[in-house]
DNA sequence: ATAAGATGTGCCC
DNA sequence: TGGGCACCCTCTTA
């Protein structure tokens, strides 16, 4: 049956899976039969047994395992026939498996209804009009205090400044300074914070020895512009002078050292609350720790909070209302709590999610909605705090779950968004610009799910998960792999964006400490690729009424 | 240029 | 309930 193609085997095979585009369906079908059989030699098959076992006498296990090597598999069903992965800069799925996108089967990513430009999809919640009492009470008391007419959405889609390998790991967390206005805080993986003015690429500054291992929070004590608050899965919170890098070890959740990784404690979120003189920080078993910053003692004991040996994964206390905190884990929930009463299975409310919630933000004025980030590729919304918290008002569909290898990906409000619906967060899977496959970081209109945005640009080619917009300007800071960018927005006028093309600045330290200004490394295809940028621009909306 | 490896989470038993 | 293993668009370094 397959007898003729046989000797040119090889050869065929090895130039398959090099360059598989270029070999026809015929010959692939081929090599798959061929494939199975050396790899299956041995079976009572007619024709197929003798051929396999004369490669067997030949060469031994090791022809048939280099065989079974170029197999034209699929690499995530393991089935043949089809091939999942990218072809130039699209990436093809698997057609056995859910769609990557939604989690749907049926379809694959390319073809999934959420994937269409420029409009992410938006599950309506079910119980969307079921009015509870506390939803009367939010209405008259709070929706005075939100905007009704949205703002002008103005995207900082222009890379305007570039560090790269200014931290020798990834970036995991970015924090802007409070009133320093073009201070921008980095921490990383290794454990090391960067303080950088992007104003003067110059001043910049690297302390290395704060942490250990992976920086999770920063946040600035409300009361000193300089000091800062950290917290590290090296089971440390710390408390540092920005100015002179000296710092106070204000915790250490791991008193007895290491006694392997399954007992180590990391702390992962943490915030700051003034009007209780608290900070809390919470480990990856389920504890909740308070910190009395006046005593600079640990209050109680660690109260578990999530799953017990579940990951915490971020705290975030109510802008307005003092008394409310929202907290994140691995499994699957978000829960809202009053710290008056923080007690095991206490919680005001839990969020139920599909996966890991990533993140859970209260809306950054009024405090009255919340935003959370699931590993099961959804953004949901609730709308009020104070009313029916069991099911989101809105579910938006976004990819965004990716979790190894890569900081979580957290939905962020815009802090400067009256009318508190805009949100960023980066995008994992990939679009095909002009032949280049780029991550874009997603802005998104969450008052009904539609893309307000998509920033990209050509020399940015890795997953950008850190995100965060400035409080006061309309910048945006992007934590991509090693590299730090500053955004802003595009300009109208044209010769104004060619003028400041030229004064486009792309950075990189030396781990000396020293930053070099470089030639701008151009992609081959760039031009192409800001021709193509220009067009999508037009389909950006500046504003939405 | 290619390959390994650092990794977190889900799901299996 | 826990250990073991598999794992879809990474990124860096050897």
């Amino acid at each position: 049956m397959a007898a003729a193609p046989r000797p040119r085997r090889r050869p065929t095979v090895i130039v398959g899976s090099v360059d598989s585009s270029s070999s026809s369906d015929d010959e692939e079908e081929l090599e798959d039969e061929e494939v199975e059989d050396a790899s299956e030699n041995g079976d009572e098959d007619k024709g197929k047994g003798q051929s396999g076992a004369s490669l067997e006498k030949v060469s031994g296990k090791k022809l048939s395992s280099i065989t079974i090597s170029l197999k034209k598999v699929c690499k995530v069903c393991k089935e043949n026939g089809h091939q999942a992965g990218f072809q130039g800069a699209t990436y093809i799925d698997c057609p056995k498996k859910p769609c990557f996108l939604c989690k749907m089967p049926g379809h694959t990513t390319m073809s999934c209804p959420h994937r269409v430009a420029l409009e992410h999809g938006v599950v309506p919640a079910p119980r969307r009009n079921k009015q509870t009492q506390l939803d009367y009470v939010f209405d008259r008391q709070l929706i005075s205090q939100i905007q009704k007419i949205k703002p002008t959405f103005i995207i900082p889609d222009k890379l305007d400044r570039v560090v790269v390998k200014f931290h020798s790991r990834r970036i995991t967390s970015l924090e802007f300074h409070p009133t320093r206005s073009s201070v921008l805080l980095s921490g990383d993986k290794k454990g090391q914070i960067g303080v950088w003015d992007y104003n003067k690429p110059n001043e910049k500054t690297i302390y290395g020895s704060i942490h250990s291992c992976i920086v999770n929070n920063m946040k600035f004590d409300g009361r000193n512009d300089f000091m800062l608050y950290t917290s590290s899965s090296d089971g440390t919170m710390s408390y540092t002078d920005l100015e002179t890098g000296i710092g106070v070890l204000l915790m250490d959740v791991n008193p007895n050292g290491w006694n392997g990784p399954a007992s180590w404690r990391m702390l992962y979120g943490m915030d700051t609350n003034l009007d209780k003189g608290l900070v809390l920080v919470a480990d990856n078993f389920g504890y909740l720790y308070l910190f009395d910053i006046r005593e600079r003692v640990k209050i109680g004991e660690p109260i578990l909070i999530h799953r017990k040996g579940s990951k915490v994964v971020g705290l975030h206390f109510n802008p307005v209302h003092p008394d409310l905190l929202l907290s994140s884990g691995n499994d699957h929930f978000a829960h809202m709590w009053d710290i008056r009463r923080l007690e095991s299975g206490s919680s005001l409310a839990s969020l139920a999610h599909g996966r890991v919630v990533n993140s859970a933000y209260f809306s950054p004025h009024t405090g009255s909605k919340i935003m959370t980030t699931s590993q099961d590729n959804r953004i949901r919304v609730w709308d009020s705090v104070f009313g029916n918290l069991i099911s989101p008002s809105r579910e938006i569909v976004h990819s965004h779950d990716f979790n190894r290898h890569l900081t979580p990906f957290r939905a962020e409000w815009d802090p400067k968004d009256p009318s508190e619906s805009l949100a960023v967060i980066g995008r994992y899977i990939s679009e095909n610009y002009n032949g280049v496959a780029l991550h874009p970081i997603d802005f998104i209109d969450t008052s009904t799910g539609h893309l307000v945005a998509e920033v990209i640009d050509p020399d940015l080619t890795t997953i950008s998960p850190v995100n965060k917009l400035h409080p006061r300007d309309d910048i945006l800071a992007t934590g991509s792999s090693r590299s730090l960018c500053i955004w802003r927005p595009g300009l109208e006028d044209e010769e104004k964006e060619t003028e400041r093309k030229k004064e486009f600045i792309f950075w990189s330290a030396d781990g000396l400490g020293n930053l070099h200004k470089n030639a701008y490394n151009l992609r081959k295809n760039k031009s192409d690729l800001h021709g193509n940028y220009r067009d999508r621009d037009r389909l950006r909306p500046k504003r939405t009424e």
